[in-house]
This record gives structure tokens, C-alpha cells and sequence, in this order.
DNA sequence: TGACAATGAATGAACGTTCATTCATCTTGC
DNA sequence: GCAAGATGAATGAACGTTCATTCATTGTCA
């Protein structure tokens, strides 16, 4: 007697079921004190299966990076079409704290520059998703009018820089949070300092900035 | 079943020596990578003596975190003495990149939060010390006459949290950069982030004030 | 169509290894 | 001689990985 799986089609999605899977299982007990045994219990499938999809372990995990990187350039690409500057950074930092799986992502990341700091194809991986990223923010900053009307000199990187490194500080103290919080509390509540930041680099003047 | 005080007289120099070893292995391959062989053998001594010192792995884990946590009050100890807001700032932020072991203490620090995101006791832990030390920065910037320059209408906890953000920003950005910088060029990068955003939080050019 | 061969996705017990932890033993200082 | 310090081989659990085996599905030929 076997029901059913979760997926309708089988073979093709193997692979996203078990990197579906192992994001729970990593983001619940991070990359070294997750087992196969666990990813495969997650998943619903036997621990031999998860060998037919992936060389090893260290595979899973490099999958999983460039899954990541996948979303955030899908992110970035949505962020572009955002009519203000500010709405494309609430868009793109949202990025950090996925509706569909709220507080695991956050651990998932930080757990991901710890591997970085010791898995050079890892670090190597995450320093491309940030330049891509950075890259993307400096030009949105670049062609953003709200731009000129900053009381600084920095330049469109230099404030990248700055909403980058806030946004990463705020992903951290995310993974200090008593579950208790919901997704949206956490969320609103990384966005709070966040938009600070924001204002305080684009500061809008009231709505004269076309008049 | 006790074990020897911190600063007994032949305890106390032992439990640093093990932590001293653990703050390199840790940082090196992380937590959960690290055996107690290779910390027995970067100490330079026996397992079995670990266990007469610690409970188990993680009370070792648990006695880093109570260490950074005595190295941070010190920092800020130091930080309060300092004649400006600025220099207070820059003594503290260099606390996250400690001189005497460099490098490694951006990938401990970020080994942390991951493992306070699963491990309630860690999690608490760094909770306490974040908590005492944005308290510690909220009053410096409280008393500081540079407070009132700000062109913005924040509140001394609000900037202490940006403050911070940034700091730990800048601290796992760290654990990507190649390891062919020197520490001294690390600190220096991550310094020219963070003194970017102070200068903005807190204008001390006389004319911005009233212009 | 029905009988049968071929396929390969899926299984999970088994394997070799590594790890945290223990403890019988040895050393040292007094 | 004895308590405390120190050792490292031994232990057993848990891990990543393998592979002989199962079996539903598909293809083949009459």
C-alpha cells in the first residue's frame, strides 16, 4: 500500500524535493548535524535514492547555494520593476525572509557564510550572488532619482555597501529571535531598521522632488 | 562531580589554554567539524584531560561564548573611556577583529549565530551580550555632544541599532574575503564601511548643522 | 490483445569510518 | 604513599556511502 507522493510528476522534481527537504533539515539543525538519514526522512524517500540525484553530500549543499542564487537573481529581476527606488529595496530585502519558509531561511544563510569561511567552492558561490546583487543595487541607485536629493556625497556603490551590510546585520539578529514571532513580525521588524537606513540615504523631501 | 574554578591557581590556566586551542579549531572548521582530538592536539595535550576540565563538547562551546562575552564588556569598558563618540565607536568595532587572533574571530562569531540559531542556551547567550553591549552604545551616544548634530531625528537606540546592523554586516562579510589580506587590510575595509555610515548618522562638520 | 523481457527508480541493511566519551593506568609533587 | 594531574587505547553510537535486491512501468513480439 503506497500513497501517493507530494509531487505529480515523478523523476523530474526528485531533485527539488530533496533540496525542499534538505532546507528544512539544514535550517533546523545546520549543514554538519543534519544526516542524510534526516533529509531522507524529510523528504519521504529512502537515504540510497538521494544518491541517485546527488554525487554526496557536499553536493546537496553546493545545490542548495545555487539554488539561492537562482532566487535572488529572480528577486533582483522583480526589484527592477519597481517604480521607486525604496519599493525596489523593500522587494529585495524581503528576499532574505521567504513567504514560503519564513524563519528557516535566515538560519539557512547564516549557516551559509559560515560555511563560506571555511568551503572555498562555497565562498567562492556566495561572493557571486553578492557582487551580482551589489551590482544590481548600485545601478538601481545609479538611475534613481531620489538619488540627488541625499544630504551625503557617497557614491551609488558606497550606499549599496551600506544597505548591504545592514541588510546581512539584521538577517543575523534574525536567527536570535524567539520563534514565538511570527514570519510577518519578524520580517516587519528586520524592515523597520532597515527603512531607517533607507531614509536616512534617500531622504525624499516630501513629494517636491518633481515639482 | 565539580570542576576546577576559572582562576584557580592550576585550573584556571589550563581551561584558557583548551578555550585558546578550541578559538582555533572552531574558527578553522567550525563546531561541529572540530573533534576533541583536534583540539586535544592543538593544545597540546590529551583528550581525556579535556573532560577533566568540561563537561562535554558543548560546555566548551558554551565557555567560548561566556569568553567573548567577559572580551566584549572589556571592550566596552574601554570604548566609554574614549574622548569622542567616534573613537568609542572605532575601539569597539575593532573588538570584532581582535589582534592577536585575527582573522579567525569573524568566522567564530558567525559559527555563533549559527549554532545560537538551533541552540537555545547559545542563543541566549549572544542575546545577553548584543543586549549589553547596544545598552553600553545607546548611552554613549546618549551623553555624546555629536548627537546633537545629526541631521536626522533618530533616537540613540534606533542609531545604536543601525550602528550595530552594520557592524555585523561588515563582520560576515569578512568571512568571504580571500585569506591573502592581512588582518590589518580586513579591518581597515570593514572600517571604511562602518565610518561612512557614522559620519552620516553623526555630522560633525559644523556647517552641516545649520546650513 | 496477452505473455514476457527489459528497465531503472527506489529501497534499506550493511560497511567502514569517525566521533564523543570513558576509564584503567601512569606520572608528579609533596 | 597518596591525591590530583594527565594519558590514550577502548567503546559504542552515529555517520556518509554503497549495493544487492525489489517491483511497477514500459517496450516487444505473437
Amino acid at each position: 500500500m503506497s500513497y501517493p507522493q507530494i509531487d505529480a510528476t515523478n523523476g523530474g522534481d526528485r531533485r527539488s524535493q530533496i533540496l525542499e527537504a534538505a532546507l528544512v533539515c539544514f535550517a533546523k539543525r545546520g549543514f554538519h548535524q543534519t544526516s542524510m538519514h534526516d533529509i531522507s526522512g524529510e523528504a519521504g524517500i529512502s537515504v540510497g535514492l538521494i544518491y541517485r540525484y546527488f554525487e554526496n553530500k557536499e553536493a546537496v549543499i553546493s545545490a542548495m547555494g545555487d539554488r539561492h542564487k537562482k532566487e535572488i537573481s529572480e528577486m533582483l529581476e522583480r526589484a527592477r520593476q519597481a517604480p521607486t527606488l525604496l519599493e525596489s529595496l523593500e522587494i529585495l530585502f524581503t528576499a532574505h525572509c521567504c513567504e514560503d519558509a519564513p524563519q528557516l531561511v535566515s538560519a539557512f544563510v547564516v549557516d551559509l557564510y559560515a560555511e563560506a569561511s571555511r568551503n572555498p567552492h562555497v565562498a567562492d558561490l556566495v561572493r557571486d550572488v553578492l557582487e551580482t546583487a551589489m551590482k544590481g543595487v548600485t545601478d538601481l541607485i545609479a538611475r534613481a532619482p531620489e538619488t540627488q536629493h541625499g544630504g551625503n556625497d557617497l557614491k551609488p556603490d558606497e550606499l549599496a555597501e551600506l544597505i548591504f551590510a545592514v541588510a546581512r546585520g539584521m538577517l543575523m539578529l534574525d536567527v536570535l529571535r524567539p520563534q514565538e514571532l511570527t514570519a510577518a513580525e519578524r520580517r516587519e521588524r528586520q524592515l523597520e531598521v532597515a527603512r531607517r537606513l533607507w531614509r536616512l540615504l534617500f531622504k525624499t523631501e516630501g513629494e517636491a522632488a518633481y515639482a
